[in-house]
DNA sequence: GCAAACCCCAGTGGAGAACCGGGGTATAAT
DNA sequence: ATTATACCCCGGTTCTCCACTGGGGTTTGC
């Protein structure tokens, strides 16, 4: 029940991207990389990835980078997570086993992963940039 | 998102033994572990986990085998799968790392994992015997 | 043209999951 | 008392997968 680096990684790259998009000015995998401290070239194929599943666009050549495909409101963490770990359809192991106790347990398995995607869905990136700007003010607010 | 098979294994086990709790006679690894189609020398040390969680008493020496600890309605699948898991106290590795995007989205990840053990807080073993009869029930209708 | 960026594909190291084995120890039945 | 049966403990092995790295391309702005 973690979190994978994977998906973490992902999450943060787009975090970085979300304040951008107005701007439509591209950022480049170093630079998130580098803020971020992620691997540049393993950050390279999640942005990969994220790019086929149509979540960003890539500008390629000198000035390039990614920009987010769509407003930072209608990208849900599911549909980040999911793309990234690649739990869609599936349904290619059929039976993993099927005694009727198997069974029941699948079923309540089913329940818990619908009650965790649905967490995932409520939010967005931008409710993720809110609660860390949130966040900071707080922290100013100690400071003072 | 997938649920161990140390997991499933453990459940199916304790699945056995909740039927036999009523009549206290202890039922053996080999019994469960042939019922089920688990290996019964891994099955022993999930069962030795279970015991040292409380959730199972054992009978040792000729006759031996194992019985639940409590009702089956008083064992809750989290119950289960945390011990088996070893996801319970933890907190040792205090900073993943810290930067205020991080902070955030783990506080997410923490609600998803909250709403995940809710689901597995709810059911109890009983549940599923029941769930698993239920099933069993229908079956048979089709059948006539 | 050339440097800066993305693109694609393949390989590697380490950790952990699933499992197996050997040798003990307790206990019921004889 | 002896013995068979079962649990008990602790270590090793195999295999898969995650996280990461590297070597080449191709596209584009200057």
């Amino acid at each position: 029940m973690d979190l994978s680096a994977k998906s973490e990684y992902a999450l943060l790259a787009l975090l970085e991207l979300s304040p951008h998009y107005a701007s439509g000015e591209p950022l480049q995998i170093r630079q998130i990389a580098s803020q971020q401290s992620i691997p540049d070239r393993y950050l390279e194929q999640l942005l990969a990835t994220l790019r086929r599943a149509g979540l960003v666009k890539s500008q390629r050549g000198a000035r390039g980078g990614y920009i987010l495909a769509r407003d930072p409101w209608k990208i849900t963490l599911y549909d980040v997570v999911s793309c990234i770990e690649g739990f869609e359809p599936q349904a290619d192991p059929p039976q993993v086993s099927d005694t009727p106790e198997s069974l029941v347990i699948q079923d309540v398995w089913g329940e818990v992963r619908q009650s965790a995607e649905g967490v995932l869905q409520r939010y967005t990136l931008q409710d993720l940039v809110e609660k860390r700007n949130a966040k900071q003010q707080i922290d100013i607010m100690y400071y003072i």
